[in-house]
DNA sequence: TAGATTGTTAATCGATTAACAATC
DNA sequence: TAGATTGTTAATCGATTAACAATC
């Protein structure tokens, strides 16, 4: 992971990495209630709607500060402003996506993104029968603007949903022009300076962990055929 | 996560979580010398293109068994084979897709899949103008055919696609029909039977978690005007 | 043999969880 | 006050890492 560590602050304060990948899960149960018109909600309930146990919410929730109440549980709308605030989700954060085929066309259409406070603001693709037609409101430029763009719209973060051939070219690019966050869909691992922060989203690699998984329970016990083998080839010396 | 433990097997083997997550990045590097026509690579090397450090490569290879050579490194075949067969990736394992918008066109398209041994055996989608049109060389199929085709084709992975309102109904009928492993789209947390896997992927959560690193990188010392605030209201006895 | 590199050990670090005192 | 629920402690568990003996 390229994640920076917790000793942040006085007192070694700061939130673990596997906090903050949960915060948003709390967030998006919390608007739901919130959307339900429930005003008030306890470590237990919430933790379900997460998928979590609730010693482990209460214990994330610790290090954002006390924001429960004992006896009572946690006021929603409070919660859900505390969490966006820690998340940095209070500001707008301009998002420029490179590659527009059908995978950049569902993120510049996902709704998802501006009602959390990202605002795409600039779509990029080498395509020059994509270049000038709109998607989701915005006008797609050609490549040779991208170090344009990102500097003309303040871009902090850069989405990359091209072909994996030119990803790190344009992951190059992007941090030259100042973006320092990259949401990576191509399926290679980039390589970029420390102090830029990459989260990857890659759909083979979730498929075969649940090729794995699924494997595992095709055989008797949980073990696969070539796992006993392997046994017996052991306990036989080798 | 909805992982099982890893006391599986004699002598309590059983590969880590955290392994089974890096195993497919290590393929795909392992892919791509081999494409390059490397034959062996040395721990160093092949650490460096998957992007973790030496050791840990090393140990999570151990727990698939000693397939390397001192002195030498690894054989590159080899290896992809040994990694293969323990995700399960010998065998060919039947997909379906339910939901066809553009991230579903997207999944549908993304050669990705078929290399690795998933095969898209089915597509479902509500819209009547889509069913009967042909995607990445499969007939859509209605709604209504969801368990047929998942007990036609066998299928053990679906993969949810659909807009989150109907996602855990669909999650419903599809462990119903008889799949055991599924990769959710929806931006929703799925209720399922402990012996359902389910892995999601969250572009949404993925932005908040870099909107929250980008966030501590603006004030000076990592630390955010709203952090110094807190640590002022308790330093003063709240 | 000398050099290189694996596989494993052991120490450290971080995350999870149950339990319960604090307190509304 | 009595009941409920938080916030925190401490134990446990799992993951990472450096170091090095084993061995090609």
């Amino acid at each position: 992971m390229t994640t920076s560590d917790r000793s942040r602050g006085p007192r070694g304060r700061g939130i673990p990495d596997a906090t903050v990948a949960r915060l948003p899960v709390y967030l998006r149960a919390l608007s739901t209630l919130a959307d339900d018109g429930v005003t008030t909600v306890s470590s237990e309930e919430l933790a379900t709607a997460a998928g979590v146990n609730s010693a482990k919410l209460r214990k994330d929730l610790s290090y954002l500060g006390s924001y429960g109440t004992r006896g009572v549980g946690y006021d929603v709308d409070y919660l859900v402003y505390q969490i966006s605030r820690e998340l940095g989700l209070t500001q707008d954060w301009p998002v420029v996506i490179v590659g527009l085929g059908h995978l950049g066309h569902a993120l510049a259409n996902y709704g998802g993104f501006a009602s959390r406070g990202f605002a795409i603001r600039a779509l990029v693709d080498a395509d020059p029968d994509l270049v000038g037609t709109e998607i989701a409101g915005t006008t797609v430029s050609p490549l040779a603007d991208l170090e344009e763009q990102v500097r003309q719209h303040a871009v902090a973060i850069g989405v990359i949903a091209t072909p994996a051939a030119v990803a790190q070219d344009i992951a190059d690019r992007l941090v030259a022009a100042g973006v320092s966050s990259i949401l990576n869909f191509a399926p290679i691992v980039l390589s970029v300076p420390s102090q830029v922060e990459v989260r990857k989203v890659d759909m083979s690699i979730e498929l075969q962990i649940l090729a794995f998984h699924e494997q595992r329970k095709l055989a008797p016990g949980g073990r696969v055929a070539s796992e006993l083998a392997r046994d017996l080839a052991e306990a036989i010396g080798r």
